[in-house]
RNA sequence: CGCGGGGUAGUAGCAAUGGCAGCUCGCCAGGCCCAUAACCUGGAGGUUGCAGGUUCGAAUCCUGCCCCCGCAACCA
């Protein structure tokens, strides 16, 4: 049995789940899902990220520990993935005792292989923030929250030295033997590391005391890109000694938001190659969102809410649309009508209607002979054909269009039969055209189950089937003429109209 | 010349990386009445940002220009 070991970034739990964070999430639920449905042994990890000063303010500013933060905040994301039913293995926190370990065991050997070395920070330092700021970030050489010059200050850390791995990162981006996608992703990394000169990374800090401390040096903390990334290890628990490997790494596939490629193609691998342990296989850098043109930003006002969404849809309905309105990969632009429009357009005039429809229909007769129907077949196969292909290279948006292709299949189909007359005349003949179009929605229920596994089972249980159908595999379960139907039920509307 | 991406029918949104330019929504006309005012058929609507080039053939490859967006080490 083949195992597929699928990461999503760790959240920063100083806010609420974004609809980035949730589009991530979605995707690889979708993925996880998939691969599983295909009898992959799946290993599904997603977490949080605790540490840092900004976390330490926080916390201070709200009268509380930074623990007592971090619980609070991991419990809200924890909420959210239940409401958008995130089928994890493992929520892996960065307080965990065991990631602790693990980034104390990872840090010890890059050390000891005298790829660590002390020196020193220099940055532009604001007093009243107490932190650091990039130039790009001041106005004016001034800190934009309290408008005062930030200082030259200078402390003491280590450096990981990131710069010796600028010549194997590059080859082995060239030779494929690292891959990153999309293509367009690939060429921004290749482009950097040919361009521009790596430096050595500051991977610890003095002053921020919300952190794990440096394994040799207490008085120091490890910088929290380190600590974070490390959660990929620490989260199929890491063992130092090569026998005691998890079978899982390494990762089949690591989703993120292009806004962290360079975390995960170049310092992530620079750190696994001083480890002397295997790359992940493949990293992927989807887009971000526009709301109608411009960037989701606080300071326009403009953010969408992804629990507000589950709210108005269904988390079920969210999934779906939230992956079908541009391809995986790209940025994409969403508004609020959009929403709306998918909905309705695919939801509920589409499958929704149709399982209505056929449904109706089908219970004018109790009992449906399984037959062979070539054209039916022909169809379903060719739409099985693309959707696997479709989800195997991540194109969900293209998956989900040849389920809408069916749906519009099997609509056309009850609009050239009509089955409502034909049940008055030729009663051989309607029991044949229904059990196709039952059939068909048969399909459906498999097709959308990594979408939305809860209609799916919704339209198992309409179809008189219910568990039979999750216990079979897939090879079996998309092959045509599996039972006969009878005793279908209508059931409740499945994508009510908004 | 910092890096990367993009500009396709209606002031709407997106597919299509060399082979007759398609889909969603909206609009117009018809059909059906099983269904959630739904579904089906037909129609109008594009010199694919601009200008050159390669090719039998270009939205797609090359060159130049115009415009938009993201990134530039700690905000998905």
């Amino acid at each position: 049995m083949n195992k597929f070991y699928i990461t999503t970034p760790i959240y920063y739990v100083n806010a609420k789940p974004h609809l980035g964070g949730v589009y991530t999430t979605l995707a690889a639920d979708v993925l996880a899902r998939w691969h599983r449905m295909k009898g992959e042994k799946v290993f599904f990890l997603i977490g949080t990220d605790e540490h840092g000063e900004k976390i330490a303010k926080k916390a201070e500013e709200q009268k509380m520990t930074p623990q007592q933060l971090c619980d609070q905040n991991a419990a809200r994301y924890e909420q959210a993935w239940d409401t958008f039913s995130i089928s994890y293995d493992r929520f892996i926190r960065t307080t965990d005792p065991e990631h602790e370990k693990t980034v104390t065991d990872v840090m010890k050997d890059i050390y000891n292989k005298k790829l660590i070395y002390k020196g020193t920070y220099h940055g532009l330092y604001c007093v009243d923030c107490e932190r650091y700021y990039t130039a790009k970030e001041l106005v004016d050489g001034c800190c934009p929250l309290h408008q005062k010059k930030a200082v030259v200050l200078s402390e003491k850390c280590y450096f990981f030295k990131l710069s010796a791995f600028q010549r194997p990162l590059l080859k082995m981006i060239l030779k494929n033997e690292w891959i990153i996608e999309p293509e367009e992703r690939r060429n921004e990394v290749l482009g950097f590391l040919k361009n521009e000169k790596l430096e050595d990374l500051a991977i610890s800090r003095e002053k921020v005391k919300w952190g794990i401390p440096v394994p040799w040096d207490n008085s120091q903390t490890i910088y929290v890109w380190i600590d974070a990334l490390l959660n990929y290890l620490s989260g199929i628990n890491w063992h130092p000694n090569e026998e005691k490997r998890p079978e899982q790494w390494p990762p089949d596939i690591q989703l993120i938001g292009k806004d962290i490629l360079k975390f995960h193609t170049i310092i992530w691998p620079a750190m696994l190659l001083s480890l002397g342990i295997p790359l992940p296989k493949k990293i992927y850098a989807h887009g971000f969102f526009t709301v109608e043109g411009q960037k989701m930003s606080k300071s326009l006002g403009n953010i969408i809410d992804p629990e507000e969404l589950a709210v108005t849809f269904g988390a079920e309905a969210l999934r779906w649309m939230i992956l079908s309105l541009f391809p995986f990969g790209q940025d994409g632009d969403i508004s609020q009508t959009k929403f709306y429009d998918k909905y309705n357009a695919e939801l509920s005039n589409g499958l929704g209607n149709f399982h209505r429809r056929v449904l109706t229909l089908a219970a004018k007769k109790d009992i449906y002979p399984l037959h062979e129907a070539d054209d039916f077949k022909r169809k379903i196969k060719s739409v099985w054909e693309k959707y696997e292909t479709s989800l195997d290279h991540l194109k969900f948006e293209s998956a989900l269009t040849s389920i809408n292709d069916l749906i519009g299949f099997c609509d056309k189909y009850i609009n050239q039969k009509e089955p409502w007359k034909l049940f008055k005349k030729d009663i051989a003949e309607y029991q044949k055209v229904l059990y196709n179009l039952l059939e068909g929605l048969r399909h459906l229920g498999w097709l959308i189950q990594p979408f939305m596994p809860e209609k799916s089972n919704q339209i198992f249980a309409s179809l008189g089937l219910d568990n039979l159908e999750k216990e079979k595999p897939l090879t079996k379960g998309k092959q045509w003429g599996q039972t006969e139907f009878k005793k279908t039920i209508i059931g409740e509307i499945l994508f009510p109209r908004l």
